[in-house]
DNA sequence: CGACACCTTGAAGAGGTTCAAGAAATGTGG
DNA sequence: CCACATTTCTTGAACCTCTTCAAGGTGTCG
């Protein structure tokens, strides 16, 4: 049987973009793209640019590299030469320390930006997994702050991707500061669907891309733990799980397991 | 007895700015200031500016604003305008659902900047509380665009505060994901300390400006367990603690407790 | 000095981890 | 295309860490 992929689980907006997979096809690494005709644009550039600053945009965006599915877009002690946006694929973004400990910090799907982590000491501070075989725009950050102090629409944008990092990491630090195994879980599922169904994906049905190892990493739970909350979820008819295929029965269920067990917890 | 303040347990190297506390007592808001003479510039401003970019710098940094202890800076949904530099005294920043769950998300010191959650939506999606009287620079964001697509080294400090942001918090997911109650505090001590050590202070001796229950919510565990397990290092003979004074007897103890229990923690 | 906030400590209990075994899916090579 | 190895997932039972509830102590401030 094929695997499933969200793009059979549900026609979903986005065009297979399959004649460019022909282009592409001798030359995996280095080839010349354009944001200006992109369909994830409004997922990763500005909104209202003039098209004279879209080109300008074009010219950043050079490159295109794929990833295979487990191979590293970068690792940790790399040189931070760039950002990569995602174009087609998922990727995890975990730290690992010399005494062996490693937590996954975040996964990324089409239309995001990664490689934040390497702009201050310039290399990168954590490792960036392809966990499907995956495509990325490669943006040399040197030319992203040059032409970011011409087009104010993008230096706005820059400052707003990282601002939303750090947000977004916030509610993290609650989920892994305040939550229990079940809300984490259910936050984390919830959160999931509503990116992929910004993607024009299903709002109920997803196919998780990372094992239960992983989710527990990222939720700081330990995998039989992930497995157990599953379970509990499938018994409760809150969800059908059949391994990585998840389908959600009560959307509004999961939202009250996040917020109303919320008043005991400090 | 008076309040033992960083100063008092050590004379540091800062000067207590003696002078200006005169200059201001009679307006604690909006007062002409400027970088090109502040002692904290090394920690807040890029390194290498020649002599003209720092006086424009100071035309950012135009005023300054004055926080009581238990007063805040700003409130979770206030319009985004500024970021703030810290000149003297101590934050916590801290996030808050409508379900009543919250996590401290993070202290700040002298020369660190606070703000920038509120890029991305324009407003502000925590609060920052002063722990102590506190005085900030304020730098209107707009205006700090404005100048950073003139003086490239301001640029490229802007990027590298944000981005050493989302890198600091990764660490914080580390913390709340993998590690147990005293991993946690003996990582959190270590990094104030460290922190406080940079700003010439002691190595060894530090009064804790937040309560329990403060250190709990942003380490994940109840004010119970903090207590208990600062009970624990005083019976290792790790610290001494009275009450928020506490001063490290074994650095390399508590380097030990973060470090040597990783291998059982995935 | 009394009210209040903060901290400490004990005992019982809950939630998550650990260890272990087996089942299900996936990949590999003949 | 099938057999076998490997990875991933599930489930059970015992254990441990942290939380909860409770009471009392300490410090601070008007």
């Amino acid at each position: 049987m094929l695997e499933v992929t969200p793009e059979t689980l549900e026609q979903g907006r986005r065009e297979p973009v399959a004649s460019e997979t022909k282009i592409h096809a001798m030359n995996s690494q280095a080839l010349k793209v354009a944001c200006s005709n992109c369909n994830l644009r409004e997922l990763c550039m500005p909104m209202s640019l003039k098209a004279e600053d879209l080109e300008k945009i074009d010219t950043v965006v050079a490159t295109r590299r794929k990833v295979k599915r487990g191979a590293r877009l970068y690792t940790n002690g790399d040189k931070f030469t760039s950002l990569y946006a995602i174009r087609t694929g998922f990727f995890k973004t975990c730290i690992t320390t010399e005494d062996g400990r490693s937590q996954v910090t975040g996964f990324q799907m089409a239309g995001e930006i990664i490689g934040l982590d390497g702009i201050v000491q310039e290399q990168h501070t954590c490792d960036a997994v392809a966990l499907e075989d995956a495509e990325v725009c490669v943006m040399p950050f040197e030319q992203i702050e040059e032409l970011s102090r011409e087009v104010v629409a993008l230096q706005r944008h820059v400052h707003k991707i990282m601002s939303r990092e750090i947000v977004r990491e916030h509610g993290v630090m609650l989920l892994l500061g305040s939550m229990r195994a079940e809300e984490r879980l259910a936050a984390f599922l919830l959160n999931l669907v509503q990116r992929l169904h910004a993607r024009g994906f299903s709002q109920s049905e997803l196919l998780l891309r990372m094992t239960r190892e992983e989710i527990g990493s990222y939720l700081g739970l330990k995998l039989e733990t992930v497995s157990r909350t599953f379970s509990k979820f499938v018994e409760d008819g809150m969800v059908e799980v059949k391994q990585r295929h998840v389908r959600i029965l009560d959307t509004d269920g999961l939202k009250l397991i996040v917020n109303n067990n919320a008043q005991s917890c400090q």
